[in-house]
DNA sequence: TCTGGGGTCCTAGGACCC
DNA sequence: TCTGGGGTCCTAGGACCC
């Protein structure tokens, strides 16, 4: 029996963070409004009961933005774009500060109402997530349509899907058609509608690669698919070269991830301005205690413990460094990672200014992992050799 | 473009073991 | 001893994504 193909959804929320907030406040539905900035401000409600919001002209501080309305982008505003460079591009612009409670909050309601209709989901985020339709018997249009309504009865948020064969091109399908988009890409819509793109539009090519593509001559995914691979594999070494050119013919054979354990758990900061342990050991001192308590806390509250312990540094210049340790056993203390921290931290020379503090548990095992006598046993290690 | 905070995955070299 | 291969773990850095 022949396999019919696969029907992957890409379901992408539209300017999502902006999106729930303009629920909070609809006096400022069609106005250009950023979200983001560490120092950006609530609103100040008056005695009338009416709300004053801040302008991105006041704003001074660090950061970046996370999301921006489609009145904000049409002034040439994009996310992770410089707050200060936003600033001046739309200084009229309203800014609201990120309320990650309230984000999460519709992302549960948004991803619960899906679930209802397809169960087979994976995870993207706070924002998006991937669906498998391919065990469902409705054509794909009905049910994507049936998808939207529900997000919208479930949030009053709009959302844009696409469906295709794989998560490749339903991931660049669902940003054709925004906001509210709905499309449908079938086998031989490749070359009409994916291969005019740009190659930064497939996920898994940034900044980097598509810079070096340029060089190349290749600027959209059409030349990317007629490029030679062993060109490509010379460029980008022999696995990312052979995925370059799969990529570009619509080739991506990965299935959905409906669950997944994390990783890693970690927690960092940009400080208000560049640091010197110099001239400022207490506040740093500080800030490494805190980072650990605060992974502690992550790490107990989902029930995880880990070996490896990080740090993470960034200096003014922006060169990012990073130290770990392996422990003996896994710990969710936090005096064991505050340990292990500084023990990192000595082997970085600490002559420059600093802006960035990150501190990282990985290896991670659950509660359930180390109770399991299957596990191999830890404790072995001769920490003392290192 | 003066660039957040949470992640994942990949590569590569050295240690160490069989 | 001039010379193996393979596997796994640890560490560091980097690209990328949301």
């Amino acid at each position: 029996m022949k396999a019919l193909p696969r029907r992957i959804a890409h379901l992408d929320m539209d300017a999502f963070y902006a999106s729930v907030d303009l629920l909070r406040y609809p006096e400022l539905r069609g106005q250009p409004l950023v979200i983001g900035g560490s120092n950006a401000q609530q609103p100040v409600v008056l005695v009338d009961g009416s709300r004053c919001f801040s302008r991105l002209r006041d704003y001074v501080g660090r950061g970046v933005i996370t999301t921006a309305t489609y009145e904000a982008r049409a002034l040439g505003v994009a996310s992770a774009m410089g707050i200060m460079k936003v600033a001046r591009l739309a200084p009229e612009a309203i800014l609201l500060p990120v309320d990650f409670a309230a984000y999460r909050h519709y992302s549960r309601l948004f991803k619960a109402a899906v679930a209802r209709i397809v169960p087979a989901i994976e995870d993207r985020g706070i924002d998006e997530i991937y669906l498998d339709l391919s065990a469902l018997a409705e054509d794909s249009r009905s049910l994507a349509q049936r998808i939207k309504e529900a997000v919208r009865q479930a949030t009053g948020l709009s959302c844009s899907i696409a469906v295709a064969a794989n998560k490749l091109l339903a991931k660049i399908g669902s940003d054709l058609d925004k906001p509210d988009g709905l499309t449908l890409l079938a086998a031989d819509d490749l070359a009409q509608r994916i291969w005019p793109l740009p190659v930064r539009k497939i996920n898994g090519i940034g900044p980097k690669a598509s810079a070096r593509l340029a060089e190349l001559g290749i600027h959209a995914i059409r030349q990317l698919a007629h490029a030679d691979t062993a060109l490509l594999q010379r460029h980008f070494g022999r696995g990312y070269g052979v995925w370059l050119s799969e990529a570009a013919h619509g080739i991506d054979d990965r299935p959905l991830l409906t669950s997944a354990e994390p990783k890693s758990i970690s927690r960092e900061t940009t400080f208000e301005r560049d640091l010197h342990v110099r001239d400022d050991r207490e506040t740093l001192s500080g800030v490494l205690i805190a980072l650990c308590r605060h992974v502690a806390e992550d790490l107990r509250r989902k029930s995880y413990r880990g070996r490896t312990i990080g740090v993470k540094l960034r200096f003014a210049d922006f060169q990012t460094v990073t130290r770990d340790l392996t422990l003996a056993a896994a710990t969710a203390d936090a005096h064991d990672i505050l340990r292990a921290a500084r023990e990192c931290l000595r082997r970085v020379p600490l002559e420059r200014k600093l802006r960035l503090l990150g501190v990282r548990v990985s290896t991670l095992a659950t509660r359930a992992d180390e109770d399991d006598p299957s596990e191999p046993r830890q404790g072995e290690l001769d920490l003392t050799k290192r």
